[in-house]
DNA sequence: CCACATTGGTACATGTGTGTCCCATTTTTG
DNA sequence: CAAAAATGGGACACACATGTACCAATGTGG
């Protein structure tokens, strides 16, 4: 969690998050959304969402840290120091699928990715991810001579992938996680 | 090519060129960009632009267009059709390599992927990648249970992450290159 | 119930992208 | 060189997102 520096009472803090959820959804489709149309989908007043962020910039550095809070927390149920490098990767693969609709934020909004705050903070968040690739390329369980940095891109192109066959396409849940098992096993070369 | 009704004039093809090209590279950075900032990278006058393209989003249109016909050309040059289908994949990568610009504006332009006649055509140019990876798989030459589109997908973001790479880290060209032969290798089960 | 917090709506000023029109200038063509 | 084509730039109207201020209405907590 960003810490604030008081903590929000409970009103204020519930429409905080219907605007950040909603947010998301509508950016995540037009990155170049007006704010009426995140107010609306929120259900709130548009002067209320200027309330909470005085700018559109505000929202979107907002929107990015709300991200990468999710991804955070994902990371962290992984357990990705655990156990075999490839059943921890397994693990990661589904935690961050679960935050589809944010990743999907996170991949296509030029807005968030502008932001020079937000990489650093991602490398930060990332950094699980990272050392558990050269975790499982120092254990021998990853047989590849690619480099994580490209790894790590490919991973995320991966989840997006799965994310939207889940979504637009005809893809079941379990069809996605599915292909993305394989994706990630064959990408590492564990299969 | 897009069959044009009438042949254009020497001088006006080169600057509807110059404005296409413009586009391509404005736009792949910052999709919302206005109007004369192309103007200005493709050293016209905003007026000029409108004369070819009267509204934003026929400009768009043409855009698309245009990558598409790039797209195919390339796909041509690869000769798909023609020997063991890993060679003709690799063929078909190393073509739309050279074409990444194109290609990251496609992927990044949420204006250019709303069109609807833009996907229509896609799947037509697409074909002789997706008649590939079938092939690939009857013949057993890939050995993988993804499905098709996922491939495809998957093959799409591979490139895109190829020329990133090139363009915004540190790989050189054969790098990346290489990064992409080994990502679609694996893929496939070709390695 | 009352004081306070929170909200919704409106009105307004502002900046900016867009599309159109027009005319002088430059470039190409015959 | 002269006619025609193409261009550049300015002026203008218009739509729209943004940000701010204000006030009435609604909800909340003591």
């Amino acid at each position: 969690m960003t810490t604030e520096g008081t903590a929000e009472s409970g009103t204020k803090a519930r429409t905080r998050r219907a605007i950040l959820d909603a947010a998301v959804d509508v950016l995540s489709k037009n990155p170049s959304a007006p704010l009426s149309e995140i107010a609306a989908a929120a259900e709130v007043g548009r002067s209320t969402l200027h309330r909470y962020y005085p700018e559109r910039g505000d929202l979107v550095t907002a929107l990015g840290e709300h991200a990468l809070d999710k991804l955070d927390a994902a990371l962290v149920r992984a357990r990705p120091s655990e156990g075999p490098a490839d059943l921890a990767l397994r693990r990661m693969s589904h935690e961050c699928f679960e935050i589809g609709p944010t990743l999907a934020l996170v991949y296509g909004d030029p807005q968030v990715l502008s932001k020079e705050a937000f990489w650093v903070r991602l490398d930060k968040t990332d950094k699980p991810l990272v050392d558990l690739l050269e975790r499982g390329m120092a254990e021998g369980t990853f047989a590849s001579t690619l480099k994580v940095r490209w790894l790590r891109r490919m991973l995320w192109w991966c989840l997006l992938t799965g994310w939207e066959a889940f979504n637009y396409e005809q893809y079941s849940r379990t069809e996605a996680i599915e292909a993305i098992d394989e994706t990630v096993a064959r990408l590492t070369g564990t299969l």
